[in-house]
DNA sequence: AACAAATACTTTGCGCACAAAGTATTTTAA
DNA sequence: TTAAAATACTTTGTGCGCAAAGTATTTGTT
């Protein structure tokens, strides 16, 4: 008696966590529009309220993006007057990025729609926690 | 004694999500590339292993992806001579996508590149059940 | 001091991912 | 039996995400 259904794209965790990423960054997306703000802007912007000053290095590692995805999203946030891009005057080759007033103004009332989109989901506080530890082990092995 | 530490972007879960996704697809590409594909055309590719003969909008609900963003990555697969697109003559509206016999043949041999990647990754089938899991209970309460 | 190598960032090209607008075909209803 | 609405797909425009190539600055070596 083999009852094993058909097999599904759905079985894959690769297919499972693209699919989630997707699903998180249009759900998210109404909710940043008020702040005119796409998904990755956010993020940059987050690392930033976490750690201000730095370089576009130093936000690639926190990012895990590459310089060549980081410059363009920077430059857009800059445009919107969250940011300011200027050169390092120790190490010209640098580019240090600070916060701006209305880039630190918009943090406390920014970070709330995360609470906003996790209310949306049933997952409880220890599964999303087992969830998020077991992402980042999948990044930090995949990274080597 | 608060021993909190900084507040770190890898504190979010969603951020976790969407490291994890990039990593998953940097790490896919490579193993890929021998067979000229990228990770969105994998995924279709293995849609049609478990279902062939679908229009674009069967395809769609398979894999969460909009009809905008298949279009392209079908006629690409299309251009590798991977599947066929045809108008189904009960209804002209619809395109009927049919896996070529290049695009059937690679079937076993493709879908074994799911296992050299998760041999990457030291978590267990219990764990990887669960996170496949989760993602999906994202996925589906995201999308309401 | 001079030149090679390394580092930091930018630019270009390609393929998603999606919204919005457009085309063609079918269904529904007046 | 048409006109309107719905459905299926395509096209266009914007913003990633990354590889590869390019520019500028600094460091290391002779």
């Amino acid at each position: 008696m083999n009852l094993k259904k058909q097999p599904q794209l759905s079985d894959n965790v690769c297919f499972a966590i693209y699919s989630a990423n997707n699903a998180i960054i249009r759900a998210y997306k109404p909710l940043l529009e008020e702040y005119d703000l796409t998904f990755p802007q956010y993020l940059v912007m987050q690392a930033l309220w976490c750690e201000d000053g730095v370089n576009l290095t130093r936000l690639s590692e926190q990012t895990g993006l590459d310089l060549g995805t980081l410059t363009p999203i920077v430059k857009r946030l800059e445009t919107k007057s969250l940011l300011t891009r200027e050169k390092d005057s120790q190490d010209e080759r640098k580019k240090v990025i600070k916060l701006s007033t209305s880039g630190t103004s918009i943090k406390l009332e920014a970070l709330k729609l995360k609470q906003v989109l996790l209310e949306k989901v049933s997952l409880n506080e220890e599964a999303l926690k087992l969830l998020r530890a077991h992402c980042l082990t999948i990044v930090g092995e995949l990274n080597l």
